[in-house]
DNA sequence: CGAAGCTTTGATTTGCCTCAAGTGGGGTGG
DNA sequence: CCACCCCACTTGAGGCAAATCAAAGCTTCG
């Protein structure tokens, strides 16, 4: 967010988003119905974003890294609309919404950032919808890995080399398989020479190919 | 947008807001990668909003009615990242994005309407998720239903009774089913005495029941 | 070192898709 | 005005991809 502003303005948002804090592996940022104060920019670790529908079934809706910002769905009601879960020890800023919202009247270039981050949020849920609705189990694999080989490139990482932090189970989850089927197409995979798979370690040998799937 | 607002900056708001446009059935308001330069307010009528992946597949991303927005994905890219396409002669506003951001950085109310506003679509596409990715067909076919009769019956018109102004092609490709499907759901709930289907005049006796499918 | 949880793989079942045939309604041209 | 055609819809039969059920190997961690 800061990216967009010059040297004398930097100063007055890290006055807004001045405290950070610790979320250890298994606790929750937020919950579902919380009342709404603060958005989160995730400094380090992982996060996944769970609902709990009404007949105590459990849908992941998200799995966020360092650098991607928690708690967007939260501005409609108040309330934040899932619980967010630290998929390994995390660290987040806490950006305090009023203040930022203040921040972004006096600031046109921030304004105009943390819109396009409400944005991307709906292309990206967007794009998630597309594949739920129209792609095999396979592709979802494909595609939910090719995601992740992208993000962790846009923020200087190795695209080919990922580390898993959430369960095969988790994964089925967030793209509406059963795990068992997760498991297949890894292997699936592994067996035609894109990748190979050991546990949590997954080594990308051709991302093009995948994203064909 | 205008409710959050007393009479004297109403009229800012129609200032930026003056102009609409009428768009007839099966026409685009405007394509993917066209340049983003204004939101939409659909007025009367409504609109699907369609991607067309890679391989010549379409995908409905969305169906909209009269009171709601149009083109909020638009704003991450400066390019709009589906088409819109009107199911019947509808007619919008035409919100120019520059000067509305500029009048949300002067009226504090209109600019947290603009992030509800946003929010909300972010928790809209985040409840399709789940139902696309953990539903079974008729779930999905009942909870369409249900969705429409609440958004009908926020807009002041009967949640019981609605014209469907989409194909059953149309609905299952948003739903991720196919238009058999779709019709078989249909058959199957009247036959349960849940509603009465005739052609795309469905008639809901039990929406509270159909929630629960 | 043992227990609990995660993962892989195989066998069977099932819900939805595919293919196919027939109906009905609306628009068009004769 | 009517006959025709096209398109959307309904319904049935059979097949397939993924779910479910089951079991064994592997990790992790107290």
């Amino acid at each position: 967010m800061a990216s967009c502003l010059d040297d004398d303005h930097v100063g007055r948002l890290e006055a807004v988003v001045s405290h950070w804090r610790m979320v250890h592996r298994g606790e929750r940022l937020f919950r579902a119905g919380d009342h709404f104060r603060s958005l989160y920019a995730l400094r380090s670790g992982s996060v996944k974003t769970v609902t709990s529908d009404t007949c105590g079934g459990e849908h992941v809706t998200g799995f966020f890294m360092a650098g991607e910002t928690l708690g967007l769905g939260a501005i409609s009601t108040d309330a934040y609309d899932c619980d967010a879960i630290a998929l390994e020890d995390s660290s987040v800023c806490v950006i305090p919404f009023g203040p930022m919202e203040a921040l972004c009247r006096e600031l046109k270039p921030l304004q105009h950032q943390f819109h396009r981050l409400l944005s991307t949020e709906i292309v990206r849920e967007s794009r998630q919808m597309t594949l739920l609705s129209g792609m095999s189990a396979e592709r979802r694999v494909a595609a939910f890995l090719v995601d992740l080989s992208r993000r962790l490139q846009q923020r200087g990482y190795s695209p080919r080399s990922l580390t898993l932090r959430m369960t095969r189970e988790e994964i089925g989850n967030y793209l509406g398989i059963k795990l068992e089927t997760v498991s297949r197409a890894f292997s699936r995979f592994q067996r035609e020479g894109l990748l190979h798979v050991d546990g949590k370690h997954v080594e990308l040998f051709d991302v093009e190919a995948l994203a064909l799937v």
